[in-house]
DNA sequence: CCCCTAACTGAACGTTCGTTCGGTAGTATC
DNA sequence: GATACTACCGAACGAACGTTCAGTTAGGGG
């Protein structure tokens, strides 16, 4: 019928090396030109190979840009969730969120190229798509705005207006994968760090 | 030779209601589509119009774009000197800081698909508009680094790494733009002024 | 040695793209 | 009432687009 082991469908448990390096370079041309500015021919000249052999491995341009960014998605919703929990018992909600900020931040440096086309590229996605990583977005803000509230009811934070609060801090890290560039005058972790203290400070941590 | 009094070139002096029809169609398909998904055939439809008609008022695609981002630019730096004029001699760096805030915040409201577009297609436009509106956001920048620096050389702010506290207060107010829509929760104005408390508490405002 | 399959290639398919062109209705001027 | 100019229109142009398809190569079983 079709291809035999459906490579085009595999992406969790097989990605070849070809299909890596066909999305690697997808994702630099989405970043220089965007979805719409790219084309498979554009794809395929970079990567060195010809333009059936991308089809090859992915049904349709928009395959490519749904890989990209699921994936780039539910990486960052499981790197808060490991922050989360690697927070213990003892601390405090600002410690959860400052966790929150310093893995968001990272996550923005060292994969910005892909936060960046994650964060750019969501009306390029088809409804479906679309759909899948509306939820897993959601679900990062969750993240934020539960540590917020919490911290608002344990007193260890302190603002008025918690929905602009989140949303500033939220969009200000996000923010980091548009200016970040690699060889900068600081490291992921200083930038990291320093967001941190600006998220509490913006919050009123150490307030009240 | 050309068109008689070549319309699509006189932009600043006489803007036909036409034109800004068009221009205003165009801004609407590249907030919701972006400028490579947008073709010259959806902005006729929408408008109402042949293709045709468009080239008559602009000489390309590319000059829709060019007359909304320089347009968009040079309004919001405009925005925020008049802002700074607006200080008092008595007033410090914070409140600067904070009128700038607000002014921005309120402009990337008022006209958020403007301030939208202008964030989003910097890389859509060509090499030599691209100078031109870098060179303008680049004075956008300096109001901000410049008034941070005002308020640590005065002491009425405190912060490490303002170059990053610099960087998070102008993106968070940028990404107004991006969730913001009339008839929210809050008005605009009661957004400037909650995002130029938390700009303050940020820098560490009233602190030492 | 033959066959099968994975991994491609080059050439095309029909469509849509930005842009251009010849023509025209309406209005003002002389 | 001829001329000139503005503001368009429908139809077409060549190029580029995403996608498909028949064919080919390399390598491992049987």
């Amino acid at each position: 019928m079709n291809a035999p082991a459906r490579p085009g469908r595999a992406r969790a448990e097989s990605a070849s090396a070809s299909q890596e390096a066909v999305l690697l370079v997808a994702l630099n041309c989405f970043v220089e030109q965007g979805f719409h500015g790219t084309s498979m021919r554009d794809i395929a000249a970079r990567a060195g190979t010809s333009i059936a052999a991308i089809y090859y491995h992915f049904p349709s341009k928009a395959a490519l840009l749904r890989a990209i960014m699921t994936r780039v998605t539910e990486d960052l919703l499981a790197v808060l969730e490991q922050a989360r929990a690697g927070i213990g018992r003892r601390e405090d909600a600002a410690a959860l969120l400052a966790a929150l900020v310093r893995a968001y931040v990272r996550f923005h440096t060292e994969r910005r190229e892909e936060a960046f086309v994650g964060n750019s590229e969501l009306r390029s996605l088809q409804a479906d798509d679309l759909t899948h990583v509306i939820a897993l977005r959601d679900k990062v803000s969750a993240q934020f705005n539960d540590a917020i509230a919490l911290g608002l009811e344990q007193g260890v934070l302190a603002c008025d207006h918690p929905r602009e609060a989140g949303l500033a801090v939220m969009t200000m890290c996000t923010a980091v994968a548009n200016w970040y560039r690699p060889g900068g005058p600081a490291t992921p972790e200083q930038i990291a760090e320093r967001y941190a203290t600006l998220a509490l400070a913006m919050l009123g941590a150490g307030k009240s």
